[in-house]
DNA sequence: TTGAAAATATTGAATATTCAAGAATTGAAG
DNA sequence: CTTCAATTCTTGAATATTCAATATTTTCAA
């Protein structure tokens, strides 16, 4: 007999894309507001704590490669948002740290995506939310 | 008191793209040693039904921007992994359909896909495994 | 101490994606 | 019928991303 192949749509894989997708673009739309992509609103979250940060620590943190990252972060700069500052213990690196205007912005695009967060609490639920969190870190915890 | 501002991580848009970053690029690793790109996997797995698909549907399918996709479909056509046929009953549209060349590929990358499919139940378990795709289903179907 | 290898960040060229506009066809109202 | 709006797909220019190569600094073994 014939193995029936499953559809696309039932392969995790698929399943995470779709859902990444429609999430992130829900993100983007309430973060166009302020006229500020979703990785720069991480950028500027992961540089909130006020530590410097190398960029090899920010490609990681925010998921984006070592050249995307730089180019971006040419673009805050520009926009002084954040800035670079040479690592005094080790001159290969570059911290960066953010501004005073990246500060206050970030706090703008904190609230945007606590809305978010809100709205995917109501209409999905708060028992299924915080299941699915815990499964998708210990799906990403499995794959280290 | 200070509002403790919770960090990147905790939030489900960041763990979503996380986890697909991740599982992507463990399917992409597998994939390239044919060298095809995921996307063109889903593409030749959603036209394996025989059946010709429109652009706008395919584009749906694949988690493609309509632009996005004429372009890869046009390199697609070029390897003669699919063609283009016009819908006799709207000429606007346009059929695709794939090729038996696409087929023999589409096999090789769909036993490449369930090797990683069945590396995470091995590692990442059948029992989390099928409760997160059934988690993630339902927040697709509440974003709609 | 020196010199080769590793780590870090950036650059430039090649490639891919996106946005806005265009061409073709259909639908449907007057 | 005719015309105008809507649908579908493609194109071209602008933008963004990636790959490979480079420059700089550090590490560490000989």
């Amino acid at each position: 007999m014939a193995k029936p192949n499953s559809p696309i749509t039932e392969h995790l894989a698929y399943l995470l894309a779709q859902a990444n997708r429609e999430i992130n673009r829900q993100l983007e739309l309430r973060l166009s507001k302020e006229g500020v992509p979703v990785e720069q609103w991480r950028i500027l979250k992961v540089l909130s704590d006020g530590n410097g940060h190398s960029m090899g620590e920010l490609a990681d943190a925010v998921l984006l490669n070592h050249p995307t990252l730089t180019k971006m972060i040419d673009r805050m700069v520009s926009d002084t948002l954040v800035y670079r500052v040479q690592d005094p213990n080790d001159r290969r690196k570059v911290l960066m740290f953010i501004s005073d205007r990246g500060k206050v912005l970030c706090k703008k695009l904190n609230s945007l995506a606590v809305d978010q967060e809100e709205h995917i609490l109501e209409s999905y639920g708060d028992k299924s939310t915080s299941e699915l969190k815990r499964l998708l870190e210990s799906l990403i915890d499995s794959s280290n």
